[in-house]
This record gives structure tokens, sequence and C-alpha cells, in this order.
DNA sequence: CATCTCTTTGAATGACCATTCAACCAAATT
DNA sequence: AATTTGGTTGAATGGTCATTCAAAGAGATG
């Protein structure tokens, strides 16, 4: 089988390289901290590329915010797809994804949180989580739906939606801030509990 | 009645107004966008003036994280205080402090925010939130244990605590990130539903 | 009032860094 | 093989910003 194209294959490489090195980097350093040359020399190129392939800093790291959203999003949904039709189910693996090792890992969280940290005044960085989170909202008050009972519980699905993606978020966070004290196998038990009683 | 020392007053009160003017211009602009000049000129002052004061800038952000990290404690002490002996009065006073336009405005929650994306790379940072953590943590999982019923939930209060406490971080982060659909009261709901179980 | 000490000013300095671009190279096309 | 198209290099540029500091201002001290 012929490769037609070699150099788009190479520039999506390039682009690839550079995106992982900015996430690299950002993890260990931060934002401010991670200069285009820091970005570049990481992928094993020089200087001036990365405005060559982004055009600017801040472009490259909306494609970043963009990446690590949809590298979330497919686990996310091959987590739905692996579960079949029972709610149960899918509501486990969901936990499990979002505490694996992949997912939650400290450096991709580093870059989640430094994101979120510039939400308030970077609309484009907003406008991606937005679109991400609205979904996962919708498909977990779904499953949610199908798995309580409400005669006993009378609380909102709408309300344990939000607060099981805040209670993921706030143990993301004790993952970044206090690792020392606090196993994934913690904070998935923590969330489990959190469902035991709707 | 004579005001001795005149100067350690003004030296004080300049302090205060450049840590004001740090967060002010921090929930605005974040940070790296955050200049020493606007700083200094936020507060009514001039350019040189926060490297007398406070040394350089990293340590000028140490002082703020700590006010505000500060301002935080003793309005949660306060919650105690007024609560008196009762465990259930003093965890809604907790929630409604934490929930509060004063603890809760996007403004310090963007603050806030700043700082933990920081913390996995600044240990200066880390030090004073997990002191701050910490503390935290040791009331309400004191209070929990006395409000709990262990027999029925047979879940550790130390789950239950650290649970909690990250409930209210991801709902924080809701608020910063998503204020639109998403209101104070309804935060406060899904932390009393949360506690309701167990 | 005279002197000393502490605070404030704002212009000058120097470091850092994103961005640009001319020159070079390699793949595609003819 | 010759030409065109597109990717890569790295030195040069210019702007931004933290920090410094001499000079000036204002409170304390005697």
């Amino acid at each position: 089988m012929k490769r037609l194209n070699l150099r788009k294959e190479n520039k999506k490489n390039s682009n690839l390289k550079l995106i992982s090195s900015a996430i690299k980097n950002i993890s260990i350093k931060g934002i401010n901290e991670t200069t285009m040359h820091d970005v570049s020399h990481g992928a094993g190129l020089s200087q001036g590329i990365v405005n060559f392939h982004f055009k600017s800093k801040e472009l490259l790291l909306i494609e970043t915010l963009k990446f690590i959203s949809n590298e979330y999003l497919e686990s996310f949904q091959k987590c739905l797809i692996k579960s079949g039709n029972d709610p149960r189910k899918k509501i486990i693996s969901i936990i499990n994804n979002d505490f694996s090792n992949k997912i939650c890992s400290r450096d991709k969280i580093a870059v989640w949180f430094t994101f979120f940290s510039e939400m308030k005044f970077k609309p484009a960085y907003h406008q991606i989580c937005k679109e991400r989170d609205l979904y996962y909202q919708t498909v977990t008050q779904d499953i949610l739906r199908q798995l309580i009972n409400n005669e006993k519980t009378k609380i909102l699905e709408k309300n344990i939606s939000r607060g099981f993606q805040a209670l993921v978020m706030g143990l993301w966070l004790d993952q970044l801030v206090d690792h020392e004290t606090f196993s994934k196998k913690q904070a998935k038990k923590i969330c489990l509990d959190y469902l035991k009683f709707f």
C-alpha cells in the first residue's frame, strides 16, 4: 500500500509532537513558564516552528486544550459503548475511567487546572469546556435517571448529576494538590458512596 | 488619644492596599497578565513600591495567598463560634459560609483557582494551602463524627468529610466556569443532600 | 529647627521571550 | 531533471516587564 502525501503526514506528525511537548511542559512548569523554545525543542524541532504551525502561542494553547478535551471524550465514549445498556455498569465504568491512570495522571490534571484557572478571562477556553461539560452533563443525567428511585430520594437527577460532576472535579483537585495522602482508590470509593444513596 | 507611630500605620496600610490591588487584578486578568505596575497603580502608588514592600513579585503573590487563606479561616471560625455546640447547626453554617457572597464571589474563586493551578510547581503555595486544608479537614471530620450514624452507613467519616470538601471545591469551580446556569442556592442544596444520607 | 530614618517616586536597566524572516532543504509535480 | 510548493532552521528584532536606584518627600527624634 502506497502512502500518498508524505508531507501532510509529516505535518500532522509535527503538530502532534508540538502539542505533546506543550502538554508535558505545561504539566511541569505551567503556562507562563512554558516558552515557545521549550515547546519546539521538546518536540525535537527548532525555534520558529510553533509560529509556523499554530500562528501564535495563544492558538497553540487553544489546540492543546482541544486535544486533551477530545482525548477525554473519546475515552468516555468507549466506556459507554463497552458497557452495553446497563446503566449501573455505565456509571461504574465512567468512574473507573475518571480515575484511571491515563485520564487522572497528575500531569494531565495539572494541565486541566491550568486552563480552568484562565477560563474566566479566556472566552476561547471557556467555549471548548462548555461543550464538553454540556455533553458529559446530559449523558450522566440520562444514566442516573434510569438508575435512581425518585420515589425514595425526591432529589432531582439534575442536582445529582451536577453534584457528581463537581465531586469528580474536587477529587481531581485533591489528586493534584494532595496526592501524598490520597489514593485514586479512595476517590473512586467516595464517588460510589455518593451514588449509593440515590 | 494620640496615635503613636504614624509610619508603621501607613506602612501597614500600603501593604494592605497593594494586596487588595493584587487580588482585584488577578481576579480580572490572572497572575501572568498582572504586572507590578498594575498592582502599584491600582493601589494609588507608584512603580517601584511593590519591590520595596515585598521584595519581589513572587513574595507579593505569596502574601496575597496567605491573605485570602486567612480571610477564609477567620470567616470559617466565626461560623463555628456562633453555632454553639450543635453539630447540625455548625455544618449548615459552614455550607452557608462556603457559598456566601463574601467567600464565594467569582473574583475570589478566580484567585483561588489561579493559585491552585500553580500549586504543583510552587512549594510555597502548596505549604500555605496544606495547612489550611488540614485544619478544615480535621474540624469537619470532628463535626461529622458527631452527626453520623455509623451503624447505618458503614462509611468512614474520613471519606465523608473528604468527599464533602471535594464537593465544595467542585461546586466552586462550577461557580467560576459556569455561573450562568448555576446558582449558589443550588450548590448549597447539593451539599445538604450529600450529607443527608449519612 | 536640624538631623536622621523610613517611604515613595519614576526614570533607567537589563533580561526574557514571542514573533519574524531570509535562507535552506525536501517532497511533489511537470 | 527541472521547477514548484511547503516545511524547517536559527539568528535578528522589538516589546514587555521585573527590578534597581538616585533623588525627593515626610515622619520621628532630640
